[in-house]
DNA sequence: CGTTCCTCTCTTTTT
DNA sequence: GAGAGGAACG
């Protein structure tokens, strides 16, 4: 993506530390380099912290690419790289700055080699490494494998995916957290590793391999002179969000400070919310066992929110056990005590969020995009955006559907794909199933042949493929065997091809246009009523993409890119001031003047699936203290209470134990009332 | 073999 | 309210 800042030769860091900072903030910019793990409480000024700190390394004469600066979450990474740069007015796009898996994979892409990656290699994302898993299993035809029991293939990879996170065997990861698949161990081994091998057949990685990879460069004795080019291209490294970091990525933080021991690492054990995806919120413990010299500096001085809101959190947070017992301290004047709006139904919760949105908007001059609406998971908002949309509020969805997980976004993407890396059999097979004629059979042949996993024999060809075969040459010899529609079909895909292998189909906005125009207009006019709508979502592809000269590049970014909602890029020209609807997860790190948070119902909110373990109920305590520490001045806390059944009764609900363990005095949160006005009183 | 239409299942959270 | 998988038809 083009990026562009000022850069000077001799940058001028417009940086005040006696001004800028707080005594705790200082102490851990002005800490010699080295060890040290901050623990920052919500609100503290954590990124500001960090960023000083580059600032200060930057100033000190480190250059910006000796820096490593990873984070868990894109918006973290976004948000760090955006302040380091506005700070310093240098260019951090040569640092390595951004996630793991980005930094992961620029270090595959030159590196890869060593570990057996071509240069072009293709990132599966959650979907397709599901796919990928299914047709291992049905592949094997083993007996076991087609029984009720088996896992299917999303739970083999989540297998898969712990494993790989917590350092673990596959056995071992089954003992902790899937006892139910205990007797079946062997034949589950058995499929991860075909998976695992089907993997690099394909030339491919999943996201866990982006990190496992660069760990095997990292430690493989074989690898040790990468391992040696890697360490001596940093300086220093700073983490953030390491409260979420897992096994896997704990050891690539070490190891890649290594020899030069320069590590600022900066969570808090509070927000620790990514358990489910392996983070281990232990490591943030370990660190000091780990390392003996480290220094931990704390910043507890809240920033963000009012006193009452505060002791509304501090108070929530207390009751975890597992914790580092801390309390914020605020600085800000107190303001108004939150609001828990107890509501007759769902219905009833999205038309009052709607109502008290445009007071606040119309009433206070609020900007919408100064608030907003957090919810558990993205189900919880559907019955608001009803609302929103009935009462013409502009709103921007934060989570739900991701624009590059629509189907459409995913075929047009195949095709670029299957151009980059050929032995992308899983493009292959999306794409050619779009063609009248070309079903389940046809495409699995053609997909193998075309990706080297076979001969046109169906003999098994043995890895690495050789070169590939020329696509249109496959393609038209593919051609001449089938008949009917479908060998009509191979001779347009491979005139296709031929256009998109020329020079000017290189780029990956063109090339886009050309596949749309070509065939996927066609297709989608069949097969989509809103075929409109999703030939403008490709127009918008199109643009995105030709903002990048490599398409190789170009795809691992928008694999890696968060969820960007359609609602967010779809829209042309619609407002900028948008009411913000988000999942908690999603909304960590930002903050807003008022937020909503809903469905604060026990079994919703904690999750159901959460009340059965303490360590999940406390995983859910700690997403509640997320949520409520996003609150500058007005936090507002609702939940229904009853639940009409869509077939079934009406059923009662209880209030979030969130809610109820903190009623005892004094009171941290005043209970609204609600009562309907009379239509003709409205207005 | 390919297509279409039906039912069933699911929905934590993200890279 | 979508996606996967199965059944039945062309």
């Amino acid at each position: 993506m083009a990026k562009y800042s000022l850069k000077t030769r001799s940058p001028k860091p417009a940086v005040d530390l006696q001004r800028d900072l707080n005594p705790q903030q200082r102490a851990v910019v002005e800490a010699p380099a080295g060890k040290i793990l901050v623990l920052a409480g919500a609100g503290t000024g954590k990124t500001r912290t960090l960023t000083y700190r580059v600032a200060k390394l930057v100033a000190g004469g480190c250059q910006p690419e000796r820096i490593m600066l990873v984070t868990f979450t894109n918006r973290a990474a976004r948000e760090m790289v955006h302040r380091v740069e506005s700070l310093l007015t240098i260019d951090m796009r040569r640092s390595a700055s951004g996630t793991f898996h980005h930094v992961g994979n620029r270090i595959l892409r030159r590196y890869g080699e060593a570990v057996g990656l071509g240069p072009d290699f293709g990132i599966l994302d959650p979907e397709d490494a599901r796919d990928l898993m299914g047709s291992v299993v049905s592949e094997l035809g083993m007996a076991v494998l087609t029984s009720k029991r088996f896992p299917d293939a999303r739970v083999l990879t989540k297998i898969a995916s712990q494993a790989a996170g917590m350092l673990g065997t596959i056995p071992a990861v089954i003992e902790r957290r899937f006892t139910r698949f205990l007797d079946l161990v062997a034949p589950i081994d058995k499929v991860l590793a075909d998976f695992k091998e089907r993997k690099r057949r394909l030339n491919m990685v999943d996201f866990d391999d982006l990190l496992s990879y660069w760990l095997e460069l990292l430690r493989d004795p074989k690898h040790a002179s990468v391992a040696e080019q890697l360490r001596g291209q940093w300086d220093h490294m700073l983490v953030d969000e390491y409260q979420d970091i897992n096994v896997l990525q704990g050891a690539i933080i070490d190891e890649m400070a290594r020899d030069h021991g320069s590590l600022t690492c900066v969570g808090d054990d509070a927000q620790s919310i990514y358990s489910f995806r392996g983070a281990d919120f232990s490591q943030i413990y370990d660190f000091r066992i780990r390392h003996k010299e480290a220094q931990v500096l704390p910043l507890t001085i809240n920033y963000r929110s009012t006193p009452q809101i505060l002791s509304l959190a501090n108070r929530s947070i207390a009751r975890n056990r597992e914790q580092h017992p801390k309390e914020l301290t605020a600085v800000r004047k107190p303001g108004a005590t939150p609001a828990l709006i107890p509501l007759r139904d769902v219905i009833q919760q999205g038309e009052l969020v709607a109502q008290r949105v445009l007071e606040l908007h119309h009433e206070q001059s609020l900007p919408l995009r100064k608030m907003a609406v957090l919810y558990r998971n993205h189900a919880h908002s559907l019955e608001l955006q009803v609302e929103l949309t009935r009462r013409n509020i502009p709103f921007a969805v934060r989570s739900g559907v991701r624009f590059f997980e629509q189907r459409h976004i995913k075929d047009v993407v195949a095709y670029l794909r299957a151009r980059e890396n050929p032995r992308d059999a899983l493009a292959w097979l999306r794409l050619l199933r779009l063609w009248p004629g070309i079903g389940n059979r046809t495409a699995e042949r053609v997909a193998s042949v075309l990706a080297g996993e076979f001969d046109a024999f169906g003999r098994r060809l043995p890895v690495p493929a050789g070169p590939p075969a020329p696509v249109p040459e496959v393609l038209a010899a593919e051609s001449k065997q089938a008949k009917g529609r479908a060998k009509d079909a191979l001779v347009t895909l491979a005139k296709l091809f031929d256009r998109l292998l020329e020079a000017g189909g290189r780029n990956p906005g063109r090339a886009i246009e050309i596949i749309v125009h070509e065939h996927y207009a066609d297709y989608a006019e069949r097969s989509f009523e809103n075929a409109d709508a999703r030939k403008e979502d490709l127009d918008n592809l199109a643009n995105y993409a030709g903002r990048w000269e490599d398409a190789t590049e170009f795809l691992s970014e928008l694999a890696l890119i968060e969820g960007i909602s359609a609602e967010n890029v779809v829209m042309g020209d619609e407002p900028d001031d948008k009411l913000v609807l988000s999942t908690i997860h999603q909304a960590k790190g930002l903050e807003w003047p008022v937020v909503f948070v809903l469905w604060l119902v026990d079994g919703r909110f904690p999750s159901s699936q959460a009340l059965r373990a303490n360590a999940e109920l406390e995983e859910e305590r700690r997403l509640f203290y997320v949520a409520t520490t996003r609150a500058e001045d007005d936090l507002y806390l609702l939940y229904p209470t009853i639940e009409e059944g869509r077939r079934g009764p009406t059923t009662v609900l209880r209030p979030s134990r969130f809610l109820t363990e903190l009623d005892h005095d004094p009171p941290v949160y005043e209970r609204w009332e609600i009562e309907e006005v009379p239509p003709e009183e409205e207005g």
